[in-house]
DNA sequence: CCAGGCAATAGCATCGATGCTATTGCCTGG
DNA sequence: CCAGGCAATAGCATCGATGCTATTGCCTGG
């Protein structure tokens, strides 16, 4: 079948255009953050209700972040980290790949 | 002189309305990546708008957002990550007063 | 079976980040 | 001095996240 090759290829090279990339970055982390955040309310035995409530937000706004709806702000995310009793961490990491050249200068 | 302990109280009561310790928090993050990102483009030898061009973005957009005059999406660091090829890197990690109780239950 | 809580979702208004152009002041190499 | 690059900023349009209400289906304890 030439279908799964095809598909492969069309990905690719839809995912070479400008932002394309980018914008699937995000919306995997959104829901990457979503899991966790459905993850720790869970843990503490939380539903969507009283997170929101402690959050400062509604429950269908709950519900439409831990399903990765929207990529959220920096502030919600603050809101719901502090409900949670957790500390929002944002940086820029070194890639992996980046590891061996001490002064690896960014592309183009 | 009162007026240092009047503004500190001041600020305390103004930090304990609901919302507002949450912003301050984002707007001071989003200071902190400005700050990163100027630093990391700076290291790597990039005016404003050579970063711009490799975001994706225009100069005016780096600059407001160097000088933390919004609090930037995901999308947005994403793609300044990428350019400075980084890795962005979001999450909740524990608080650091809440390492000694194991299963501490969130507030109200 | 039935009431009540829970999660998902639609629809809409609004706020705020983003994209863009243009301008300004500063500094530096020539 | 002067041309050119750089950073900061204003002004505006637009896109998208957020806040909210309401509804729906599911599940469970009684």
């Amino acid at each position: 079948m030439a279908d799964r090759a095809d598909w492969n290829d069309l990905r690719e090279r839809r995912m070479a255009e400008p932002g394309v990339a980018e914008a699937y970055d995000a919306a995997r982390l959104a829901f990457e953050l979503g899991q966790e955040v459905r993850h720790l309310r869970e843990r503490s035995g939380w539903s969507q209700s009283q997170l929101a409530r402690a959050a400062g937000m509604t429950q269908s706004a709950v519900a439409r972040f831990e399903a990765g709806g929207t990529v959220p702000t920096l502030t919600v995310l603050e809101r719901l980290a502090r409900a949670l009793d957790r500390k929002l961490e944002v940086k820029f990491a070194p890639r992996a790949d980046a590891a061996c050249s001490a002064r690896h200068l960014p592309r183009r």
